[in-house]
DNA sequence: CTTAGCACTTGTATAGTTTGAGTGCTAAAA
DNA sequence: TTTTAGCACTCAAACTATACAAGTGCTAAG
């Protein structure tokens, strides 16, 4: 349990300390601190916030620098979102003023324009209705060799993908094939057509084609594409800023990651209605272990819900960047409103 | 002029310095070289050397480097392409040996393989039918509001978006809009599309729909898309290995220039027969200062032509290089040979 | 409970020293 | 004329010593 005073410090170090980078001392916190106290009392205070765990030395004489603990206790009762700076808010609404004609526009601007207030890198999901199910399929041909395989789901994700066909392959062929998977798949969650796909559809479409598997092989394609969930990435240069000093695999590894569209879902987590902070090794993942990631929910009504996140330092300015991501979020939402407003009704 | 000697000095120097990255002395050589002199009469012919500006020393009592004109003579009199290793001819053919249905998964895999074997980072285009010509644009509806748009040239790219309209747009309209384009600008080469598209088009078109501009807008996103270059990158990351020293700001502006598929093409430079080898500051970039940059193009008879390169140090094994590009041009256009064969006639 | 005072620790910065690899030059040998 | 041994010289890098500043914990007095 923490005296007000106790908090007041720790409030303070971890200030300092996402500031400047440099471990504070009893003396400079003397000065600053509201209260009149001498810095021998600050000491004081201070052993007893190490002993607790939340603040640490870097080496024995050293000022102290918060420990993950210490974050986490500062984030869950101390911190205060910063209002946002009226030219953030500018930024963010000139950004997503335009006209777009994508709900993917605007999610990928997102990440951008997130990664451009923060100076670190984003995230963004779209909004996903879960249980998507397959709502349509189309081949298309485009020249002599050429088809476009598209794929519709009922939250109104398209995925597609052109491939070669030799020419021999009938145009009633490929007909036969899409009316086949309409017929059998649609109205089906992904999963399910997955599933389908790799016991009962290959038997039955043998009866069309003599060499099957090709088809197969692009639909699987395309389907396992629209299957996993989308995210956009803003400002991935931007680690390069705040991991210097770290080495070039770690910072490999944790490129992958952030490429690696599997693993960023279990990064993320389960989406929650607040504002989640995590910090440092709380994340399994051992390329996060030096990093900070912020994330939140954005909520669009009956079109689900979507996710923003910013990936920085463990020592980030978390009271800036929470004002910034909560004021974002709802930006955000205000603005998919508008958007399913105008194209819906 | 040099002499027999001083080429086989001057070789024995880059040789060196690209494998070990410290700068070389005449002892070393002395005892390296296969003729037997003194390490005096080395450090004479290093003297005429770095008299021809060839070679130069990092401070007044340190061992020679190449300069970039020594680089060059090496690279034009000097070197002898590596044979390929067995191995990374394995790692070639099986990386390519698998069932593509697109060009541009081969063309895509390649950028993977090219910077696997040379661990730098590697680029590149697909062949292309100079002054593409606009083959066919469709607009496929895709559910209650979506539409995609869908433009094929008769080189046999494809090049596709979906987007949101409101639903009041009405079937026939989008068939009158489909039935102009096709009309007034199949047949065109892109550049004049594109030019087309601002003069003429947008008075027609407004005699079919009350608000053009968004369809318009999504035709030139389309068509510009269409008409610029694309090109693939492997190994992005491999750019952290050897820059490690560098700052950050010229790894970020260098980034961005990669991502940026405008410069790319002034950056390759000209399609010629041969592999060239652009070497640091020949090139007119400044950020590739520190970089040189081996391209070749290859060749797929009447499908064009393409082109491969990889960007590594000034201070990359040339010979090791040169021979993997030799040989991996080949090797692709062996296989864009077979490819194409299989689904053309 | 607070504070002044003090001894102690440690990282950083600066300057001096040593070492080793390398050079250019000179004069003798080939 | 070319090659080579020898030598004085240069410079980066590694190490040492010293001083300095910022900070700590502890003690004893207020």
């Amino acid at each position: 349990m923490l005296s007000e005073r106790q908090m007041m410090i720790l409030r303070a170090v971890v200030r300092d300390f996402t500031n400047t980078g440099v471990p504070v001392g009893s003396k400079a916190l003397a000065k600053q601190l509201p209260i009149h106290v001498s810095s021998a009392t600050i000491r004081n205070e201070m052993a007893a916030l190490e002993e607790q765990g939340l603040i640490k030395k870097t080496h024995s004489s050293s000022g102290r620098i918060p420990s993950v603990e210490g974050y986490r206790y500062y984030v869950d009762h101390l911190v205060k979102p910063d209002p946002l700076q009226p030219n953030d808010m500018d930024v963010i609404q000139s950004s997503l003023g335009g006209d777009f004609h994508k709900i993917d526009e605007i999610i990928s601007q997102s990440a951008t324009i997130l990664s451009n207030l923060t100076s670190y890198t984003a995230f963004t999901l779209k909004p996903e209705l879960k249980d998507a199910r397959l709502s349509g399929f189309r081949l298309v041909p485009l020249g002599r060799r050429q088809v476009m395989a598209i794929l519709v789901t009922d939250g109104g994700d398209v995925e597609n993908q052109t491939f070669d066909v030799s020419e021999d392959v009938k145009g009633d062929q490929l007909e036969a094939v899409v009316r086949l998977i309409n017929d059998q798949l649609v109205g089906l969650t992904l999963p399910e057509v997955i599933k389908k796909l790799q016991l009962d559809i290959p038997v039955q479409i043998a009866n069309y084609l003599q060499s099957p598997t090709g088809f197969l092989d692009i639909f699987g394609d395309v389907l396992t594409r629209a299957a996993q969930e989308r995210f956009y990435v803003g400002g991935r240069l931007n680690l390069l800023n705040f991991s210097q000093d770290s080495d070039v695999d770690s910072l490999k590894s944790l490129y992958s990651l952030i490429d690696q569209s599997d693993d960023i879902a279990n990064v993320l987590g389960q989406p929650s209605d607040n504002i989640s902070v995590q910090i440092g090794n709380e994340m399994t993942n051992d390329a996060l272990r030096n990093y900070s990631l912020i994330t939140a929910t954005y909520d669009v009504d009956q079109h689900g819900k979507g996710m923003i996140a910013i990936l920085g330092p463990t020592r980030m300015p978390y009271s800036r960047m929470l004002g910034i991501v909560g004021a974002f979020r709802e930006e955000l939402a205000k603005k998919l409103l508008d958007y399913y407003r105008f194209y819906d009704e």
